[in-house]
DNA sequence: CTGAAAGCGCTTACAG
DNA sequence: CTGAAAGCGCTTACAG
């Protein structure tokens, strides 16, 4: 045996019966050796694999489809794939799939399109569709709808409150609980919200655990908090957190401590603090949300809160080949991952006026 | 006709056949509207229009393939899907494949599993393979004269002189030219390499550039830079930028000027400078790599350079679009995608001793 | 417009 | 082991 036999133009071979001729078998045989079947003498399986080898002929899966085999592809709608943390959990989420055996189908479900992503992941005959984000509710939800009277297995990863949906989804209102409580033992009574006060329901859930927090220690909301989103247009990046807190400092009574949507609004924040002179966590706490890893490259290192992305995807999976094996139920399946809080440096005790 | 149409239980619909028959119509019909083919009563059309949205039938892509019908699919393998700057490049060419009408199987390839991966998007008959990042030489140059021995497409982006592939990467030596002029037109001429001395291709054509442009300024590589990269374990992080810098500050005469392999690393080393009592760009200059947004949210702003992404992924859905409405060519296709210097404020004239 | 037929590339009994 | 046949879900002539 040549020890690299040199790879022949496999272009002629289109499908197996060409594959059988060439190899001098029947069709029929060669299907039982790519499919691992018994009753055949070593020697011929040995004959085609080296003849796979050489020739590089795969089989057409669309045909092996068409014939009833399960084509073990799970279709994933993203937001965005622009987004860290939601990138994190597709390479998280895809990972555990292909080691199932499953391959993703990975489209951006933007509005408007979301209609045909869906039909050409149905179209593929994927075996579960998967959403990770936030989307256009109604869009959402007319495609799982959709999904639901076809009997395609679904799951929404992030985004809140869909009708119907099988949901997977940060309980951020214990995130935010335990970050006011954090605060609280430090001995802060007013917090700054930045970014977090607005409508979308990420928002929203954030204000309520946030609401809950606060007054099971007694305390009022709108007494203890301040926002000045509006002041600002509303983005979410480093600019915004330090356009937020540069209005905060103007204030007559500014708070003590500042609670961000997410990483770069913080780390915004305190750039601004620090640039109008104050010492952080000396004279205010700053936390963000997502423990990216630009927490650890500023000084000082972010408080924040973690997604526990492995913790999430890991029920995702759960849940899809949950659906997968067994017949779908009549509830919904919903389930809450607690975040966890990451306390760093810029996070201490309310300074003594 | 009512405002809203329930959706019907489209379970049993699983072919035309069945569809046909839903509506009344015969199968070739059926078939004709679903193409759009002439001659057809637009009463008929709008029949089964409505019957496809009553029901949600899909026609079975697979079939339309055996058929002959292009899959107008794409693989994509990935080395890493936790990089930034590989997401952004994936992130950006899906849009373009979309907005042609080609849909993306992506998958990672890692180390071992190149062979069964490039095998699956082969089965899916995707009508193209593109790679993106760095991978295991052997393993990607076998997996591309598979490829070319099939007669499919394929393009590399990023991982620069792998034998007979079509290949679009950024050239780091322009890069590192650019760098190393803005610096000595600052009158800089030490410089400190963090993490681009060692071996792997993507840093070794950093050195070159770095060398040819010292070279025609009539200086010597050797005599003008500085490594210590050999005294901690390598990894592309803030830390390590840390670590790196931390250790030239205890040499004798530390370079005025650092050039990173990556922002994380330039972040890094400008925070262990400045915790060195060091004024930045005062007392040294520092410049990253990949213009990251973490550059903007540091203080100096970080002086870096961009690899025009937009650039590069344009550039490589040419190719992809050339390769697939052509008969393959004898040469590889090889393109090279000038980056960008963008000055920020890391970096300055140098201190006058 | 309808209907019957062929064929894409596979697998799976079934008879030799 | 081989060979002929049926059938998966589609499209595309072809004859009515």
């Amino acid at each position: 045996m040549p020890k690299k036999s040199p790879l022949r133009p496999a272009s002629q071979i289109r499908s197996t019966a060409d594959f059988a001729r060439h190899v001098g078998l029947a069709r029929t045989t060669v299907s039982r050796v790519l499919n691992r079947q018994p009753g055949l003498k070593q020697k011929t399986i040995d004959r085609v694999q080296q003849a796979l080898a050489e020739t590089g002929f795969t089989p057409n899966a669309h045909a092996l489809h068409l014939k009833g085999k399960r084509t073990a592809m799970i279709g994933i709608c993203m937001d965005d794939l622009l987004m860290p943390p939601a990138v994190r959990k597709l390479a998280t989420l895809q990972r555990l799939l292909r080691v199932r055996g499953f391959s993703s189908l990975i489209e951006v479900f933007s509005p408007g399109v979301g209609r045909e992503v869906v039909q050409h992941f149905l179209s593929m005959r994927v075996e579960a569709v998967v959403f990770i984000g936030y989307f256009h509710r109604e869009e959402i939800e007319a495609r799982i709808a959709g999904l639901i009277a076809r009997g395609t297995p679904h799951l929404v990863i992030d985004h809140f409150g869909l009708k119907h949906a099988n949901t997977i989804s940060l309980d951020r209102a214990v995130g935010m609980a335990a970050v006011v409580n954090h605060l609280l033992d430090f001995g802060h009574r007013t917090f700054g919200l930045l970014g977090v006060a607005q409508s979308p329901s990420s928002r929203f859930d954030r204000v309520t655990g946030l609401r809950a927090a606060l007054q099971a220690r007694g305390l009022d909301f709108d007494a203890c908090t301040l926002t000045l989103d509006h002041l600002h247009e509303r983005r979410n990046d480093f600019d915004y957190g330090h356009q937020l807190a540069t209005s905060f400092l103007l204030q007559p009574r500014p708070p003590t401590a500042f609670l961000a949507l997410n990483d770069e609004i913080a780390i915004g924040a305190m750039r601004a603090l620090q640039e109008a002179g104050l010492k952080l966590p000396r004279d205010a706490s700053v936390v963000g949300f997502n423990n990216q890893p630009a927490c650890l490259m500023t000084s000082p290192t972010l408080t924040t809160v973690d997604q526990c992305i492995d913790d999430t995807i890991a029920s995702a999976s759960e849940v899809i080949f949950a659906q997968l094996d067994h017949p779908p139920r009549a509830k919904p399946i919903i389930r809450m991952i607690a975040p966890q809080l990451v306390v760093r440096e810029s996070t201490g005790p309310v300074r003594r006026t």
